[in-house]
DNA sequence: CCCCGCGAGTAAAGATGCTTTACTAGCGAA
DNA sequence: TTCGCTAGTAAAGCATCTTTACTCGCGGGG
């Protein structure tokens, strides 16, 4: 059976612009997200939180490559260092390039919120596979990343969590 | 020539998560279609306007159903619809059922504008079109459509302007 | 008939999470 | 030594939402 609808009862959703239905789609899987994150402990952290760990996980950075990388600006980077070493999910260590620098860099307990985090989405992911089928939705992934690089070149753009 | 990378260099993209490139998606399209918005003379517009026009367009609504529909407190929609209606964009018209209901209706600006914004989003998805090919963008509908519907059946869940 | 309660709408204050403006601190180079 | 660059911080401003608390109009049960 055609999953198409062909002759039956046309989609709603086809009428949408696909900006709309990559917008759908995201609020859908973050929601989600969000709440089975809220539901293992982390009801605490923003998916902001989130990004920034991920900008940071690795060989961490100062506060100010942290904003660049998240596309705000260094003062709000900043604060959300201080709220991050407040909870214990990073420290600020001396920085080898010396000056005013500070080295932000990721405690256990981010990194554990990384896999935690990582988890869920691919648990998302998979449950999204059973439904619509592996092959779908690795063609979904190739379309979205021939979108992506279509409008970005090779660059990625950073995910800001404001419209 | 394939496009997925096989025995090259692998694509960065393909190792972020689903929801990752739902939202780089998502952003990217969003930005382009404001900035043009903005140009072509609608810079005092956010997104969550042209939602709330979407939510008017047809017979109108009181503001407690476009509260709902966008998914924030009535409050927050009579607010949107005071400034909307100074703008010029709405009027407000005695509600046939009586009582305190006023109905908000669209003037023929917000029609305009709703009208120019569905023209750049169509711009915007040609172009993807050109980049990927008709058939694969078709293919990203589908399967955008498949995965909403997969997580919310026939409702279709409302487009909040914040993560 | 009256009041009572409900839903629509409004008003004001509070919360949040950014940006803007404006400063201080360390370092290297002219 | 002073200039200027960059990192970082502090405080205020601002946009946009929610919460709390009311007022208005109507219809129904006593």
């Amino acid at each position: 059976m055609d999953r198409r609808a062909s002759g039956g009862v046309e989609d709603p959703l086809a009428r949408f612009e696909l900006t709309f239905l990559l917008g759908m789609g995201f609020q859908l899987l973050l929601n989600e997200f969000s709440r089975r994150l809220a539901e293992a402990g982390y009801a605490e952290l923003r998916p902001v939180h989130g990004m920034a760990f991920q900008a940071l996980r690795g060989h961490g950075a100062t506060s100010s490559e942290l904003a660049e990388r998240l596309g705000v600006t260094k003062q709000a980077a900043g604060q959300l260092v201080k709220e991050l070493e407040q909870r214990g999910y990073v420290r600020r260590e001396a920085h080898p390039a010396g000056g005013r620098r500070r080295l932000v860099v990721l405690t256990d307990a981010a990194v554990r919120h990384l896999e935690v985090a990582g988890g869920i989405l691919r648990e998302l992911e998979a449950e999204a596979a059973q439904r619509a089928g592996r092959d779908d939705l690795d063609a979904l992934r190739g379309e979205l990343a021939r979108l992506i690089h279509g409008m970005t070149g090779e660059a990625l753009p950073p995910l800001r969590p404001v419209w």
